[in-house]
DNA sequence: CGCACGTTCGTTGCATGCAATGCATGCAGA
DNA sequence: TCTGCATGCATTGCATGCAACGAACGTGCG
């Protein structure tokens, strides 16, 4: 394909981060099959960089080999149990490594109030019925309490997990009937970083993801 | 470049595989760059499979992007601690599910048995002091236990996360004076998870992986 | 009528060509 | 001598061509 104005040589990673948000858009949903052409098409790119997305994809976690070609990956219920049980160990030691840092005194008062700004928010589109925003901002309180932990190692693994559980539970967006419990959650695990109280920060994100693991494993069980 | 007889189609994911070994084995040490063209030529392949491998290995933290090009990527202290930390806690989640499977009677004999004898072969490659054995069997011996957690989201983490700590820990072939320690201490996870004690077998290995990055941590200290 | 085999088409795997970028080197001027 | 710029080179970014694999489909035979 052409473009009449060249837009410039960085066409490989923006390809990759386009691709990824049409798949966590559900633009492609799980379960899918992905072609070459066809997504080189819909991105106005060659083959090339279109193939290079899709290894570092892969590898990512997101796409599947599939015999022929490559699919979205579709988790099942088991499979989306152990990423959980995944992320309940991460966001444990995010929320300690975070509480240790308060403690220490290395966390801006500013940065606590954006997180405590964050679970409200996140509060507020839930009970709204704001469903779309409600994961996003979900999302970002969880990140936050990462990045407050200052370990881009964690960080990045468990963006990679989030991506998994985000296309998974696309679907099943979820029934707002946890709101006041996930908002009391938030609230306990906020307090216990703004204590400086790592062992408490991390048993309240653990328990806080294994059950969000309960409610979203049993709604993945909506066959497709 | 020509190959006289064509292997056949599957050559991009054997790349990705014969350059990890290549970096894994320091063949490309930390920190040195990598180039397309002298990658093809080294593997007999063309430029194109080499740059999806880049594309995959870069996603799993081995390669890292540096202005031009890639290099090999190489850790300093604190983002090593940073890893050790993440590992600490994968290796205590994964500790744990064995001894719960174990626990469940869902582990065989043989597997436990299994276990014991890498430990063992690990301990003596040690005091034998075949490092490159003893540091093989070592990995061996903690990824045996993640297979025994029977989860595969953290065995392929864990993975990752070994893949990292080995290319950054090459030139440091540890001094083995914490021979008997680590020893014990693998005995005491291995006890732990045949006793069946979720919280033992999480402590254990917890602080055996934090025991081991006080060493290599010091260790990497070593400036090129 | 069913099964098996062959053919064809679509898709991917890989190689290579061309263009553009960025770095290094050397020259000129202050 | 140092700084600034221009030019050349090495290397990557991307596109496209060609060949092989696999799947779907149709046909012929049992």
């Amino acid at each position: 394909m052409h473009a009449e104005f060249y837009a410039g040589p960085v066409q490989t990673e923006s390809t990759r981060l386009r691709l990824r948000e049409l798949i966590l858009d559900g633009h492609y949903p799980p379960g899918s099959r992905l072609g070459e052409v066809e997504v080189a098409e819909t991105l106005g790119v060659s083959r090339t960089p279109v193939r290079e997305a899709f290894r570092a994809l892969a590898a990512d976690g997101l796409l599947a080999a599939a015999g022929r070609g490559l699919r979205v990956v579709r988790l099942d219920g088991e499979e989306l149990s152990q990423v959980y049980r995944v992320r309940a160990a991460l966001e444990a030691l995010t929320a300690e490594l975070a509480a240790e840092r308060q403690r220490a005194g290395r966390l801006a008062p500013a940065e606590l109030a954006d997180l405590a700004a964050l679970a409200e928010r996140t509060h507020r589109a839930t009970a709204d019925g704001e469903l779309t925003l409600a994961v996003r901002l979900n999302r970002g309180f969880h990140r936050r309490i990462a990045e407050l932990a200052a370990n881009q190692v964690a960080l990045h693994a468990l963006d990679r997990l989030w991506d998994q559980i985000q296309v998974s539970t696309l679907r099943s967006l979820r029934p707002p009937a946890r709101t006041a419990l996930v908002d009391a959650q938030h609230r306990e695990l906020l307090d216990a970083i703004t204590a400086g109280d790592p062992a408490a920060a991390a048993a309240a994100a653990r328990r806080h993801v294994l059950d969000t693991r309960a409610a979203d494993g049993t709604a993945a069980d909506d066959k497709e």
